[in-house]
DNA sequence: AAATGAACAAAAACTGATTATTGTTCAATA
DNA sequence: TATTGAACAATAATCAGTTTTTGTTCATTT
């Protein structure tokens, strides 16, 4: 066995031509058909290769759609990074992973799978796995902001990371919960209130 | 019409004994069965009235199955504002409303409902419009925790409102994000950090 | 070594006919 | 005046038979 147990299958290697071309595939397959019709012979189709290889690099269905879904978080995540790069404080950093992320589910894949089966991108939506990929993601960030003064230099890290996570994930998924926080301003002036000073007399 | 056009269906008289009697027969019905297996007739059968009388009070089905929700919600309601009652401070009742929302969800019908339609509950816990029917219910705690000075008294109401109900919601669906928050103790320590102090500098 | 393609049983999806449920109406009843 | 129960067309669920897809194996090819 060339690659360790835990990462035969999934969290590919999108380097690899052959699986490149099988996520491909399967994204193709998944816009078009929706994850419930994408069939392992279409996606063979599709990409010109054989089932057999399918089978190889991913072990069943189930993984290909849960391949094809990482790699486009990892794609997102991507983006997101060079678009945070401009942003000069960490509440402006949040606005705008708010705002991009809702554009993303407004307008990309999960737009058109709502279409479809609601119930299933419901169920992703309600998976904390699916949002646990990315946590790692802000503790640079945490870092940079209690080194310009932003954020209080002795708050845990952690903390402040499952804080950040949990407003991010809820302003996206729920844009109006009471208070409607619609636009950008809206939420960045949220953000500021609640990520600088709290609540905190 | 003796009722409101927006009353006559939906958020029901239930002092009404006839609203009663089907409110108790379908949720019945609802804990058996489950939604989707729920059925006018049954629901007649189990009640001992008519299915004419049902559809006289509850439009049609999905107005049927939303009132059980909604006194099953407004009972969560009471029964956590008599926890409230107990607890100190803000932060304790957060934690209380959260510790007792799992609670609720991992024991109550939901659970239930879980096993047997699990993207029927996924669209419903997705549903912003589920929490939105709660939120009136934390202003007076909000505004006692600025007369005892545990947070800032010149804090907009609305906001705090919703940052109180954003982390309670995010924590009762997803109890780790990164930083696992399961214990009743994590979660008072966790709100206690981010409530009184947020991260400011 | 990796990819192919064919073969195969088991599981899942599809199909069309049948049955049950929904939502509406209304005359009879309490 | 609210409830009942029966009738009804339209919609949805069910079911058994059929087809497709899945997941596995392996000999052959690249």
């Amino acid at each position: 066995m060339t690659v360790a147990q835990d990462e035969q299958f999934n969290s590919a290697n999108y380097s690899d031509p052959m699986v490149a071309r099988i996520l491909d595939a399967a994204e193709q397959s998944i816009r078009r058909y929706g994850i419930r019709r994408m069939s392992m012979g279409e996606v063979a189709r599709i990409g010109k290769l054989s089932r057999g290889s399918i089978y190889r690099h991913f072990g069943d269905k189930e993984a290909l759609v849960e391949g094809v879904f990482r790699r486009l978080q990892q794609g997102f995540l991507n983006r997101t990074e060079a678009l945070l790069e401009k942003q000069p404080t960490l509440v402006d950093k949040v606005t705008e992973s708010v705002v991009h992320g809702r554009q993303d589910i407004n307008e990309g894949i999960f737009a058109a799978l709502a279409e479809t089966e609601p119930e299933t991108v419901a169920t992703m939506f309600l998976d904390a796995g699916f949002y646990k990929r990315s946590v790692a993601f802000w503790p640079p960030h945490i870092k940079m902001a209690q080194q310009n003064g932003e954020i209080n230099a002795d708050v845990d890290i952690a903390l402040a990371t499952d804080l950040v996570m949990r407003l991010a994930v809820s302003l996206v998924i729920f844009p109006d919960m009471g208070k409607p926080l619609n636009s950008k301003r809206a939420i960045k002036s949220y953000l500021g209130q609640v990520l600088d000073s709290g609540l905190g007399a």
